[in-house]
DNA sequence: GGCTCTACGTGCGATGTGCATCTATTTCGC
DNA sequence: GCGAAATAGATGCACATCGCACGTAGAGCC
C-alpha cells in the first residue's frame, strides 16, 4: 500500500475519474461526499496530494486563466492514473474484507458468542 | 479516528482479548493473520504501540519472570481497552463500508457502466 | 479603496515510521 | 563448557508526514 495519506490519494483519483476534470479548490468542496474516514481533509493535504499525484504521473495539470476569479491549475487523470485508481480500488477492497472480518471477530468476543449463529435474546 | 498506527493499535486489542494475556515478542509472530493491511508490522512500531496503550490506561503490564527464556513483559486489557476495542470496531465497520462504496463507484466508472444493474457479457 | 471570496500554495514544529542496532537471558549443538 | 542461535524488550536517528498557520494574488462588490 504503501502512504496512506489519509486516503487523500484514492478519493481524488476517484473523483477527477468521475468529473473529468477539476482543479484543488473545487476538489476541496466535494472531499467530504466520498471521503473513507470522517476525518477532515486539510487542503493542505489536498493540494501537495494533486502535486505529489503529477509527479508521480497519474495526473497532468494546467493552468486555466480564461474564466472569471483567480487563475485554476486544472488536473486530469493520464492512463497511469486510471490504472493507479484501479490498483487503489484492488487493495481497499481487500482491507474492507479484512475491517469486515475484524468487525465479526471483534463482536463475537466481546458479546461473549460462541461459534454457532443465535437469535438474540430480548 | 486520531491515529492511525499503520492499524496495529486495533489489531493488537483484538488478539490481546482474544487471548487474555500476551507479550509483545509472543504477538508479534500471529499479527499478521488478523492485520488489516498486508504492509508488514515492524516489531518496534508493535512494542512501541504496546507502550502507549498502557500510558493510555488501555492495558496494563507486569513483568514475568517465572518461565524459561528472557523476562517478559505481559500486557492484559483494562476495561478501557475493552471499550476502545469496541469504539475501533464501530469506527472500522464505517470504514470498512465507506471502502466499499468506493470500490462500487470505481468499479462503475471504469467499466463505464450506467446506474442499472445488468448481467456481464460473455 | 477596502472587504470578501476564490484560488494556490509554503513554513514549520510536532508526530510517526523504518531500519539498524543494542542489551540480556536461555537453550541448543557439539 | 563454550559459542551460536533463539527469545525478549527496547532505543537512536534520519526521514516522511501532518496539522495549523500564514502568505500571495486576482476578481467582484459597494
Amino acid at each position: 500500500m504503501g502512504n496512506l495519506y489519509r486516503f487523500v490519494e484514492p478519493v481524488v483519483l476517484l473523483l477527477l475519474k468521475k468529473k473529468g476534470r477539476s482543479y484543488g479548490y473545487d476538489l476541496s468542496g466535494e472531499l467530504h461526499k466520498h471521503a473513507l474516514t470522517d476525518a477532515e481533509i486539510e487542503r493542505a493535504a489536498l493540494y501537495r496530494t494533486l502535486r505529489q499525484l503529477e509527479v508521480n504521473g497519474n495526473v497532468v495539470s494546467e493552468w486555466e486563466t480564461d474564466d472569471s476569479g483567480p487563475a485554476r491549475r486544472v488536473y486530469r487523470l493520464t492512463a497511469q492514473g486510471e490504472r493507479h485508481l484501479e490498483e487503489w480500488a484492488t487493495v481497499l477492497e481487500h482491507v474492507s474484507k479484512s475491517m469486515n472480518r475484524f468487525v465479526r471477530d471483534t463482536k463475537n468476543l466481546l458479546n461473549g458468542k460462541t461459534s454457532r449463529k443465535k437469535a438474540r435474546p430480548a
